[in-house]
DNA sequence: CTTTGACCCGAAATCGTTTGCATCAAAATT
DNA sequence: AATTTTGATGCAAACGATTTCGGGTCAAAG
């Protein structure tokens, strides 16, 4: 492969690996011959320099890591291609891990990222995730981290959610107002901070309201998708069955659909669902889906625009402890109509 | 941050860090009472090899770039958890890259990755590209590369596809038993390969049922869903309207869903699909779709067992020049009904 | 005629690992 | 007893780029 490097160019151009090092970083004490006849030559030979020794000399990677919990989602799709758009630009690179919503995963992918590998780490916690220290561990080692929609509030750093408090509110309210009377809220984990504030919002709404909620209208799904089936199934052929949903996260949503179909109960007529979800096709669904939705694009994006200021610009801060909140969007359809 | 690298490792414990090096790679010539020792602080003092001296001085990285035309498809994200199965399991790092099906990203990518900075490259091609030096580039610098799903044909390595003929002739097949006599082929471009089996299968088929053809029911979409929308409804609205289609990529399924609803036609009454997709709630949709959808997620784990063979053990061979196919299925639904 | 400063360039150290070769004691062989 | 072998370790050179330091030239200024 004879790889051609800077000394090799040195040896062409008859000058010292320094001053051709200094001529293509446009270093002022460089003549302006000399650079063009290096830049020519590099260009002629097609030099490309070695990353890892670069990497190596300047102690940065131009890597940002992105961890998520599942890759079939298009939420975090949307937010890993908003990430792109703009560190691209940059010359900055994505290494992407899921977790499968496993946190003994999340600990073994977070510990290879200890050794300088990547420049920053943007984040989603595992629904599964309790104990945090290797999140601190992170934090303590200096490494920059954002987290964002799963976030994990105790570590001191900024944090990009959508506005999920007021929309678990709205949820419920619009149900309410659609006449539902026991509306159930299904979630993924107490663990998710963010089910957290989607449930606030549901409960605060039905508060509100004066509506009463039981214990087991609160429904803890789990990994599976047929057993999350069965149980929706199971809750739907009950006798205290629910007349409206509120699935704070679209799998869940998709596996009422499927024990809806399996229980032959039809939406909006026996029941009025809403989910959170960024699906792109909820309006050809039957029947078609009131989803609120986020803007994930836009949350890459500006977690990428601030990850790129710091890593950058010189002095920068540290992240700012901080909740980050951007609007989602509510679109109505048949399934709560 | 103050890294402990293996220098400091050998001060403490007062051996050159040569030694250190060679009981941490658990080499021969160490001794097991040194090993211990050197492993013992090493666990102790948190010691984490860096990964750029590292690459720099063996000449890999341990990371694998995969280039995919879009992320928000589920065929694609499929895929990629099926390589990260593997790697995962080998230690090897995946930089994750979308050409957004634009050709000058995906040259400027390419152009990214010919400095060493990845072992190998896994990618399935825009639909626009059409010149392909650039991947002639990477082929002859010697990075291992692999193809799928849209895979380039003039570069001699292995490319994995599923049966696409096949399923191209099955499903016109299928639409021509239904009743079909007038049936569509949309696509993308005519510059992917895998448009172009597809549409062998769909011209073989409809030769076979002495169906004819003509030249525009051959349709060829755009990257704007809007404009394909228009398109299509456009066909749709005219005197020439198809009452079959057959739709070779997800996305142009979901414009003639759209569009569908715009001419206020009904599926399977007006008019009958089949398409490629992954999509998983395809049986969620209103009409349910018929699709042709491949084993991604084995599509995936097959490309990086093969990777790992090459990149893990000594002398291996170049990847051969063939084309692997992996068996597609085909579900029908509603929408061809 | 010296000094100053702008300008151009090279030698060598550095980043953290790995590894070919040298070293040196103890054990084994002649 | 002298020599060879073996086993365990250290020295120093890579890998390829950046950067500190320092040297030299040449023209303008003092």
């Amino acid at each position: 492969m004879a790889e051609v490097n800077i000394k090799y160019l040195a040896e062409k151009l008859k000058l010292s690996p320094s001053t051709v090092s200094r001529a293509l970083n446009d270093s002022y004490e460089i003549s302006q011959p000399t650079k063009d006849r290096v830049i020519a030559m590099a260009k002629e030979l097609n030099y490309q320099p070695n990353p890892f020794a670069r990497s190596l000399r300047e102690q940065k990677s131009k890597t940002i890591a992105v961890i998520i919990p599942e890759r079939i989602n298009n939420f975090f799709s949307q937010v890993i291609d908003g990430i792109e758009e703009i560190t691209q630009e940059y010359g900055y690179h994505l290494l992407v891990y899921s977790t499968h919503e496993n946190v003994e995963t999340e600990r073994k992918i977070v510990s290879y990222l200890l050794n300088g590998r990547v420049d920053a780490i943007v984040m989603s916690v595992s629904s599964q995730t309790k104990k945090i220290d290797h999140l601190e561990t992170v934090y303590s080692k200096g490494v920059p981290l954002i987290f964002f929609d799963r976030i994990c509030q105790e570590i001191p750093t900024t944090k990009f959610i959508s506005n999920d408090y007021e929309n678990g509110f709205k949820a419920t309210v619009h149900l309410i107002e659609k006449g539902c009377k026991k509306i159930f809220f299904l979630m993924l984990s107490k663990e998710i901070s963010i089910g957290r504030e989607r449930f606030r919002g549901y409960q605060d709404a039905l508060k509100k309201y004066g509506l009463p909620y039981e214990e087991n209208w609160i429904v803890q799904c789990s990994q599976s998708e047929e057993e999350n089936i069965k149980l929706i199934a199971r809750i739907l052929y009950g006798l205290d069955r629910p007349d409206g949903i509120l699935a704070s996260v679209e799998k869940l949503a998709i596996a009422t659909y499927h024990a809806a179909r399996e229980t032959r109960l039809e939406m909006p007529k026996d029941f009025k669902m809403v989910s959170f979800s960024n699906m792109k096709i909820a309006g050809l669904l039957k029947p078609s889906l009131t989803t609120i939705s986020q803007p994930a694009f836009e949350i890459g994006s500006e977690m990428a625009k601030l990850l790129m200021k710091k890593l950058t610009k010189p002095n920068q801060p540290a992240f700012e402890n901080k909740v980050i909140q951007m609007p989602s969007q509510i679109d109505f359809r048949e399934s709560s109509n």
